[in-house]
DNA sequence: CTGTATCCTTTTAGATACTG
DNA sequence: CAGTATCTAAAAGGATACAG
């Protein structure tokens, strides 16, 4: 009889895309994982590669994604001192997405 | 020779992945795309199918959608009013990015 | 070079009440 | 039902200085 609820129910596919959210969530984060998704980098050369952000939110996103496992983060004893940061295979399942994202932008055109 | 600037230069994929970005930032867009994509809904239907958001809220990322060509809004005149959100052909252009989305937060597991 | 520490501004969103 | 209007809080980010 389907009283109360006629309506559709809400969608379990619903999760999968707020965690997804969680990670890419913050203007910068995905523009981080678009370099690294080229090659592994230093963290100067990031932060000249994304031109505007500054090495204090460039270092929280990185932590960010260390903890969720989707960045590596290398320490290369050196002087001067050398860190490399690279894509995890976890951070490298994003890539489909960010090209996604790329594809659609073209077809946005300036807006 | 190159003296300056050995290093890659910044590639021009980017702008497109900016495009994208600005767009869906904000943490509710891609989550009201999402039952867009489903099928065109009503106001109320969004927010009872996203569950947390707030009609102010809503009712903002809703416009500046509109504002970009991604929805489409149409008032059919009744009583009580009815107001039908729905994507336009750019606004489903996005479909593949949610999916991407989703895809990668099932991967991602409980993070 | 690779960060950390402060402080401040902007953006985004939540709470709540109210209207045609 | 489909919003609008205020006000406040939280999150994100920018500027700047400085350290190992």
């Amino acid at each position: 009889m389907d009283k109360h609820r006629p309506r559709r129910p809400p969608p379990p596919e619903n999760c999968p895309l707020d965690t997804c959210l969680r990670l890419l969530s913050g203007a910068w984060t995905p523009k981080v994982l678009w370099y690294l998704c080229d090659e592994p980098r230093r963290f100067g050369d990031l932060r000249r590669d994304i031109g505007t952000i500054t090495s204090k939110v460039l270092t929280t996103r990185l932590r960010e994604m260390e903890a969720l496992g989707v960045v590596a983060r290398e320490v290369i004893p050196s002087s001067p001192p050398q860190v490399s940061y690279s894509l995890t295979a976890l951070g490298r399942e994003l890539e489909p997405v960010l090209e996604a994202m790329a594809r659609v932008g073209e077809k946005l055109g300036g807006r």
